[in-house]
DNA sequence: AAAATACACAAGTTTAAACTTGACTATTTA
DNA sequence: TAAATAGTCAAGTTTAAACTTGTGTATTTT
């Protein structure tokens, strides 16, 4: 599976799209993201899996408690793939702003 | 469910992503779209209908076939909703270079 | 040190989304 | 005009992904 494919594929899903929003600006807990779900903690710590999985999510754990931010890696690799899928002219016009800003 | 809820739904598919994939540069009709897969033709057509509600995909018949390629709209819904998710402080140049393009 | 908190893990269940079947219409080809 | 092609539609089935349960560990609080 390819990176693009595990990005969209996480974002399939409307819990995780929620998580993600919900971490836009603001580091938070597992539980304090679990909270507004009506499901178990542990489902939302698979989700949570799949999202760090993907590059959207990194988490770091201090004493018992893992705090949640988004990673920009995740979101790299769904801009590029998007891009990729513009019409030719539009690639063309981009690949030539980016020479340009080359020089 | 918002445009941007509905982009990533369609996307979370593996079939419809690799279907997308192929529509890149390509207009073709829905049997030649279906070929590849291991599937029947309405199962095609059902994937197909998911994207083109999600503003990913347009279509038009012409006689018995049905012509498909690739739309922007759902695109740039896309790219608006990952752009949403960058660190304020991207946001923030961002929106500088915004207004700079308009003076 | 006892109790509560925050999370982790393996294994089983459930359900929504993917997929099929069978019947049908419209258009093109032989 | 008969047959083949290209797609449509409603209704039923299947399966992978979402979710739960039960148990266990490390950490913090009282």
């Amino acid at each position: 599976m390819t990176d693009a494919n595990k990005v969209l594929q996480a974002l399939g899903d409307a819990t995780r799209r929620d998580m993600v929003e919900r971490l836009t600006d603001t580091a938070m807990s597992v539980s304090a993201l679990a909270a507004p779900y009506d499901m178990t903690l542990t489902a939302v710590a698979q989700h949570l899996a799949i999202l760090e999985a993907a590059g959207l999510v990194k988490t770091e754990k201090n004493g018992r408690v893992r705090s949640c931010r988004l990673d920009t890696k995740g979101f790299d690799i769904l801009d590029a793939w998007s891009k990729a899928r513009r019409p030719l002219w539009q690639k063309r016009l981009d690949a030539l702003g980016d020479v340009l800003d080359e020089t």
